[in-house]
DNA sequence: TCACACCCTTACGTAGGCGTTAGATTGCAG
DNA sequence: CTGCAATCTAACGCCTACGTAAGGGTGTGA
């Protein structure tokens, strides 16, 4: 039952609370938000109740974006700080470019990491899909002494660090031992 | 059983140091991951330096990898644990690969996700290609302000957040320009 | 005019993953 | 034996993106 302020240009402004409603953030994000200067109300009611013109719900949707994406919100502050910065024409755009494509790089390298990991997943999965197929031996006791290498080389990555003795009940580890000299 | 260790041993064991020159990690991270119980010297030596045998560091990868994953330690530690605790066989598994089918469509997803940012950025750059060769109007004084769409039906999305005005330099509803002044 | 939801500012709390002293040993080369 | 780097434990610091009071005004329908 606010924010219909139907006084003059007020009129369709929106209270913090509304804002908040209709972007699903809460109001304290949101204070953060103009904290950082990410955000800023376009006036204030005599009382001092934050008045946001409705476009500032396309600028939070633009904050939950990039915020989904990885951005830290001081790296979205540096971004339009070096937008508005210097009253630069052609250099704020050009920084900027660079900014893009340093991110784009950035992104792309994050892309490749994750599919990495993907396959290491995939791996992993394989890995145990021939763990169900096997007759579990009554004498191991359990999976997870198991031995058998399943017809795979070796386990993969993820499967190796999960099973890695804990404590003292480490299995003795197999050949070779390294000298600290031959290591560097 | 195993593991007594004689003398001899001790040689091939690692310091703390090494291991963390080894991976990369700060010894203090080392620290953190043994309290943890991700991590277990195999032995102190006599005066109480952690002595770790150089599977340590596969141990230490691992933890890398799964970091990465967006695991925490804690998860880690969680997945270890239900890994070790109960004696139970094709159900510790089981459960693992739970775990892991859930990581994998999370993973997927943020590729996904990635793979959407890359092409924001590249229509974010291709936007600011646009404007470079723009005739930069001479009236306007910069690029900050300007209001042509170089061809482009719209600002990209992460274009629009970033111009969109700071402080009260809001522009009007409608076509029309920011002076200079008006900003700051 | 009152009730009552909203909003204000200030400021401390939280969780994860370490960094960073600090003061006290230990290990090893010389 | 000395010296100096490496380690030890313990504990506080820091950053992010808010959550959560606390204490006190504001706006407005009844």
């Amino acid at each position: 039952m606010n924010s219909v302020l139907d006084r003059d240009d007020q009129a369709h402004l929106l209270r913090i609370g509304d804002l908040a409603r209709m972007t699903g953030k809460s109001v304290r994000a949101i204070h953060l938000y103009e904290e950082l200067g990410l955000l800023t109300p376009r006036t204030r009611s005599s009382g001092g109740f934050r008045l946001f013109d409705p476009s500032a719900a396309e600028q939070l949707r633009w904050i939950e974006l990039l915020h989904g994406l990885g951005f830290s919100l001081q790296e979205m502050r540096d971004l339009r700080r070096s937008w508005w910065s210097n009253e630069l024409g052609p250099e704020a755009m050009e920084h900027l470019r660079e900014l893009f494509e340093r991110k784009l790089e950035e992104t792309r390298d994050t892309v490749r990491r994750y599919q990495q990991l993907e396959s290491e997943l995939e791996q992993g999965l394989s890995y145990l899909q021939t763990c169900r197929a096997c007759a579990t031996p009554a004498e191991v006791a359990a999976c997870v002494h198991c031995d058998q290498d399943h017809g795979m080389t070796s386990r993969p990555a993820l499967v190796a660090g999960i099973t890695s003795a804990p404590e003292r009940a480490r299995r003795r580890s197999g050949p070779g031992f390294v000298r600290i000299e031959d290591i560097e």
